[in-house]
RNA sequence: GCCCUCGUAGCUCAAUGGACAGAGCAGCAGCCUUCUAAGCUGUUGGUUGGGAGUUCGAUUCUCUCCGGGGGCGCCA
């Protein structure tokens, strides 16, 4: 992984930097000082922008031999990085070095600094911060809710964050393949389809998201009917067991591949999936691969032969026992730590498992995939260590670059979400809520906006403030969800990153009516510290991509655009642009707002938020 | 019993070996005849759950204890 310090350097300071170090290692060789290994960081901001390195190391290394005086360490550093400082001397580029505690800061000429990173973005564009293409395949495994229910916000949380870091991944330079994997199997669709068979058959809302609600209601309605109540009269017993006979009947007539049935699974499945189309294409997600929980389902039986032939399962059904993989076993462990995985039923069928086994061979086989993340909320966190583990054992060398995505779950103040309760907030209702709060608070406060524009922006400005509020959060930690909170304009929020986008915007629209071009230009007049800052916050954005993209973290781009903003609207506040007297710093701030509106616009992109001209 | 995860300001969260632990919200005090106040500036607030260890240096790594959440052979 790339450092800030390279990344600066690979755009700007690699010589510089080499030349300072050739001169420490001099200096040191010459005075026998047991170097150690120098590792470079940038300067906490004061102003100017540089590479820092310490001395801590070294002056401990003497210490332990014995040599010099007996100073404390950081002491001790501090003389070393004294002595060093004036070893170097003076550097073509550098403007000048200092020692401080135990740190030898280099700092770079301003002007020239300032100029090469505002060419750098201006000249790459939407391109700025794109990482060099890699080798490898990346395929992201996101959007695997289950059909015959309704979208709800814990689902949106897991497709935000697998939708961001595929984009991250491939902006990073990896070829990127994103991936699908709908539950439309299992006893839960199979409890919709007889409650809608039973009371429903032939009724259906108009509009897409409200079938998708409808169904969810027929699912709260069917568990409620099946679920053992307290004190039930012999009546009500018979009742529920005949309605649960009825449930079993229909499951085996799918599974024998009934007509009636399967008809029934399809039109209603279908629902479903339209439903989460509409919902992606509202999140800007374009999968590239959708995989069906039916379709993996013959497949994966068909592994599991290969597993007890080739002595990794152990197939105990001739005692009426499933087929198992003793994880722990196979590996030598003496604690249990994979445990011990069922992975075909004792009566043949298949299991969650089971599928992700024969999805995975498929990724690795059909898609050529050498990296693989699977998006999918923490309580599933054993099953994919025993998943990955038995594609090791199976032979698969991509196992090892195999990750689970873990993220905490999306809660209510009052508790867990609930399908089956049809207690959940869903995904459509806080969309709406969100613009119609947009629209209200542009009533009041962007009345130049035409009405056509309003409802477009107001849907920006509204999922911005959802997906920044779902993006905000480390993925391991849960969010309680707090439409208030989760639809804030105020402070670090997703509007607030739009609106820097806006105002500088703003700034050029009125330079281009005013009749300005953007004109190369140096940056020789004494920058205020909110230009300073700027700059460096724009210089980060690459190796804050290289960093989101290898950690698998979208958090470090959401943090990173927010601070990215915030410098600019430190800078537009105190800054004047157009009101300068001076033609030349006049441009030079022209080029810097384009740069900045062009930054924090491909950090929005990164993170499935949109970027409006006004708002 | 075993495994995973979290514990940081009143609240919600950052910071994974380095310079005084940072933001937002809430609170307090200011800033709109000037490029959009969805903004800016200042300020209050911390024994980073407790203890021990490794290190020149620990919120970060190790051990232990306390507290919350999750998981553990035929649900997904």
């Amino acid at each position: 992984m790339l450092s800030v310090v390279d990344i600066i350097q690979t755009i700007m300071f690699q010589k510089e930097q080499q030349l300072i170090e050739e001169k420490i290692k001099e200096y040191c060789a010459a005075n026998d000082i047991a170097l150690a290994d120098l590792k470079w960081q940038p300067i906490p901001f004061s102003g100017e922008w540089g590479f820092a390195t310490s001395f801590f190391q070294t002056a401990a290394n003497e210490a332990k031999l014995g040599k010099g005086t007996k100073a404390p360490v950081p002491q001790k550093a501090q003389e070393i990085a004294g002595q060093v400082k004036v070893k170097i001397g003076s550097v073509a580029g550098i403007s000048h070095i200092e020692a401080v505690k135990g740190y030898l800061n280099v700092y770079f000429e301003t002007s020239d600094y300032a100029r090469r990173v505002v060419d750098e973005v201006l000249n790459s564009g939407m391109d700025f911060g794109r990482g060099a293409a890699k080798t490898e395949t990346v395929m992201v495994e996101y959007a695997q809710p289950n059909t015959h229910h309704s979208f709800h916000i814990g689902h949106a949380r897991n497709t935000i964050l697998g939708e961001v870091l595929a984009r991250l991944v491939e902006f990073a330079g990896y070829k990127t393949i994103r991936a699908s994997y709908p539950g439309d199997l299992g006893l839960g669709v199979i409890t919709v389809m007889w409650m809608y068979d039973k009371l429903y058959k032939g009724q259906e809302p108009a509009g897409v998201h409200e079938r998708g609600q409808w169904m969810l209601k027929i699912y709260a309605e069917a568990t409620a009917l099946l679920e053992k109540k307290e004190n039930e009269t012999p009546e009500q017993t018979a009742q529920r067991e005949a309605y649960e006979a009825e449930r079993r009947e229909m499951y085996r007539k799918w599974d024998a591949g009934d007509e009636y049935v399967r008809e029934l699974w399809d039109v209603t499945r279908e629902w479903s999936l339209e439903e989460l189309r509409e919902i992606l294409h509202m999140l800007d997600v374009k999968i590239d691969v959708w995989f069906y929980e039916s379709e993996a389902d013959e497949p994966s039986k068909a592994i599991i032969h290969e597993l007890i032939e080739r002595n990794i399962a152990e197939d105990e059904r001739a005692t009426g026992g499933p087929v198992i993989i003793k994880i722990d076993e196979k590996l030598g462990l003496t604690k249990e730590k994979y445990r011990t995985a069922v992975v075909l039923r004792n009566d043949g069928t298949s299991l969650y498992l089971t599928k992700d086994l024969a999805l995975a061979k498929e990724k690795f086989e059909k898609y050529h995939v050498d990296r693989s993340i699977y998006v999918v909320d923490f309580r599933q966190s054993l099953h994919f260590q025993q998943a990955f583990k038995i594609l090791e054992l199976w032979g698969f060398k991509q196992a090892g670059k195999c990750y689970h995505l873990s993220y905490g779950y999306v809660t209510l103040p009052e508790g867990a979400m609930s399908s089956r309760r049809g207690t959940v907030v869903l995904f459509k209702e806080v969309y709406d809520e969100a613009i119609k709060r947009v629209l209200s608070v542009e009533a009041e406060k962007s009345v130049d906006i035409p009405a056509k524009e309003r409802q477009k922006i107001a849907t920006q400005i509204g999922l911005g403030a959802l997906v920044y509020s779902l993006l905000s959060v480390d993925n391991n930690k849960d969010i309680v969800f707090d439409i208030n909170e989760a639809l804030s304009f105020d402070g670090r929020t997703g509007p607030y990153i739009q609106n820097a986008h806006v105002r500088a915007n703003s700034i050029l629209k009125k330079a281009g009516a005013a009749g300005y071009e953007l004109q190369v230009t140096g940056y020789e007049y004494e920058l205020t510290k909110q230009e300073i800052e700027l700059i460096e916050q724009m210089s980060q954005f690459p190796q804050k991509v290289q960093q989101a993209a290898e950690e698998y973290r979208p958090l470090v781009m959401a943090t990173y655009a927010y601070d990215l903003a915030n410098a600019f609207h430190s800078f537009y506040h105190a800054v004047p642009v157009l009101q300068t007297e001076n033609e030349n710093v006049k441009n030079a701030r022209l080029r810097l707002v384009a740069a900045a509106k062009q930054t924090v616009a491909n950090a929005l992109r990164l993170l499935d938020i949109q970027a409006p001209d006004m708002m």
